[in-house]
DNA sequence: CTTGACTCTGGAATGCATTCGAGGGTTCAT
DNA sequence: ATGAACCCTCGAATGCATTCCAGAGTCAAG
């Protein structure tokens, strides 16, 4: 039996392929439980919903902002067993959600401290 | 000789603290280049003027963008040696500063992201 | 002087995400 | 049924920022 259902299942190569990642770094996700663990074929292989696309951007986009795989794994466990997330998980997010808005503060700044340095070389090629 | 001119100077202990990095941290910037070196006393303690403290709050935003300490030495150097950096630095930064953009964009997803899944919590949680 | 808080150096260790490697199955087209 | 291209496991290695460590000097206050 290869598949059955209507929606696409992708492997673990496909899967890294689609999110720009290595087959290795989704087997990592799934060890760590960012991704929730795949079915398998019967030889073993891992069959992906076309979810976990999407999954695996959330997960490469709150890495940038400083999740750490291990809190990103709480949240998105607690999240996909679909029940209350306790208080400890709940409060993880809000806080990481405040930290957001100072993150962008931050990256605007550097933002424009780069561009001042930018111009400042322009000008000083251009003597 | 201990200090003479009226501008203040910091040493690695305060600049730490002034900073929220740790001594250890700062002589690690210094060693990669991303700091310049600090004068000393007769002593042979650092003395950072007070401009350092914003040199290292940049380096600190620069690092959560994703800027590399190697990099930021790159970039750094040829700034504080003034003259016109080679094309490569160049370069360097004005991908930087174009991925700044993206960055921007790729936070305010996962903020949305984030603030549905709490939104989805608080009606779960009051049933 | 001596004590306690700082500082120095250079190298080793930590934590985290990611990658690599060895040894070994699966699939499928030719 | 053979080879290319995948996939599996699991433990080790890499790269990066940061921290820790050991052995030793500095300095102000008592």
């Amino acid at each position: 039996m290869v598949q059955s259902s209507g929606s696409k299942t992708l492997r673990s190569g496909s899967l890294a392929e689609v999110t720009g990642v290595s087959p290795d770094t989704i087997r990592h996700y799934e060890r760590i439980g960012v991704l929730p663990r795949a079915s398998r074929t019967d030889s073993g292989y891992r069959l992906y919903p076309a979810s976990a696309v999407e999954r695996v951007l959330v997960v490469q986009r709150a890495l940038r902002i400083g999740f750490t795989l291990a809190e990103l794994a709480e949240v998105l466990k607690a999240r996909d067993a679909g029940g209350v997330p306790c208080r400890r998980v709940y409060h993880l997010a809000q806080e990481k959600l405040k930290g957001i808005a100072s993150d962008i503060e931050a990256l605007k700044r550097t933002e424009r401290y780069l561009k001042k340095v930018l111009a400042d070389w322009e000008q000083r090629t251009q003597t």
